[in-house]
DNA sequence: TGTTACATTTACTGATCGGTTAATGTTCCA
DNA sequence: TGGAACATTAACCGATCAGTAAATGTAACA
């Protein structure tokens, strides 16, 4: 495999996992799944860890980028884009590959707070939290850290029931939610 | 081991499980940490499968019991209820042994929505939400499933950033969340 | 055409997976 | 004391785990 294919083995490899799991898929299967020989794996990555890394890596930098330019094509003030942040959440649960959030999967396969597994978890809840922070500061809110760690705890919420529950009213149950919160922090 | 041992076969299973995963810890290990041999854990359990649905109702039946002990002791009305539930949460959090919801983990290592496992996660939520319903209800709320089903996204969501982040401020920025939703629900 | 360099495959390592078989205690009653 | 019944152990099953070594294929360049 030329260099110049790591970015489709990173692809490939995201597919496998987010449908079968971190520990679950091996790395003969993952040979299997992404055409390519574990010998060529591991000329790109010195060890599966690394390989998870890197595709958690490339999976935050895809859904962000996804997530933040959806909603902007959704609503164009802050508040609405708080509010369409659900929306947008919504129309992921309703796919057909949604199969929870791969990082909470991680963290959650990987519990240790110190594995670097873990820690690339953190980082893409981390940089989704400050995107979220600065729309509320854009909107003015009276306490803009507060308010986006507050929509925050919905969202994980809502991926998380819509995994085990199914998908039906969750978005929009803490849209409902976010709406309330939000009018109370733009009024006090 | 006598059949009357099975509960504590189930409860060492239940730290085992927690402190390492459900398919991290194989069943050598298992049969280590508890102190019975494979074969008998098999007398007892026709597969490991079985045995971690063994495990996840016994914690179903423990965590909701604490769960509701702890916050009948917190408050005595239905609105100080469903505010000490957050207090609850937090001393959860706070635990030395707290490695996220054992049933959000094993949704995230079980993915199918018919898997047993998932299932019987699904079953513990369901469970649970029953109760933060009832609480509402005699509250007197406006919509009373409306916001206990909120709570419970807030909820599921401060288990997920505790695990992930770590556990300060979490309960508390909760908390805050509810009491916004309570007040809106209670007043309209 | 011969050779170097690299990509890829096949076959393998020891360890562990979930689960089973056969042998060895141990207990209890006749 | 003999033996049926049951609990427990150790050894084993084929499959798979993450990772590696050796062999093979392929391309570029001299």
């Amino acid at each position: 495999m030329s260099i110049s294919k790591k970015p489709q083995l990173i692809e490939k490899a995201l597919i496998a996992f987010n449908k079968g799991g971190y520990q679950a898929v091996g790395m003969d299967r993952l040979a299997k799944e992404t055409g390519t020989s574990k010998t060529s794996i591991y000329k790109h990555f010195a060890t599966k860890e690394d390989l998870i890394v890197a595709v958690l890596n490339h999976r935050d930098e895809k859904f962000r980028n996804w997530f933040v330019n959806r909603i902007e094509e959704l609503a164009d003030t802050p508040i609405g884009r708080l509010l369409a942040s659900f929306d947008a959440l919504d129309e992921w649960f309703q796919g057909d590959d949604f199969l929870s959030c791969m990082f909470i999967r991680a963290s959650c396969e990987y519990l240790d707070r110190e594995h670097p597994i873990h820690k690339a978890s953190e980082r893409h809840k981390r940089l989704l939290t400050a995107y979220v922070i600065g729309l509320a500061e854009q909107a003015g809110a009276a306490e803009p850290g507060k308010l986006a760690r507050q929509l925050m705890l919905l969202k994980e919420g809502a991926i998380i029931t819509a995994h085990i529950h199914g998908p039906d009213c969750v978005a929009a149950n803490a849209k409902a939610a976010a709406k309330i919160l939000i009018d109370h922090y733009m009024n006090n």
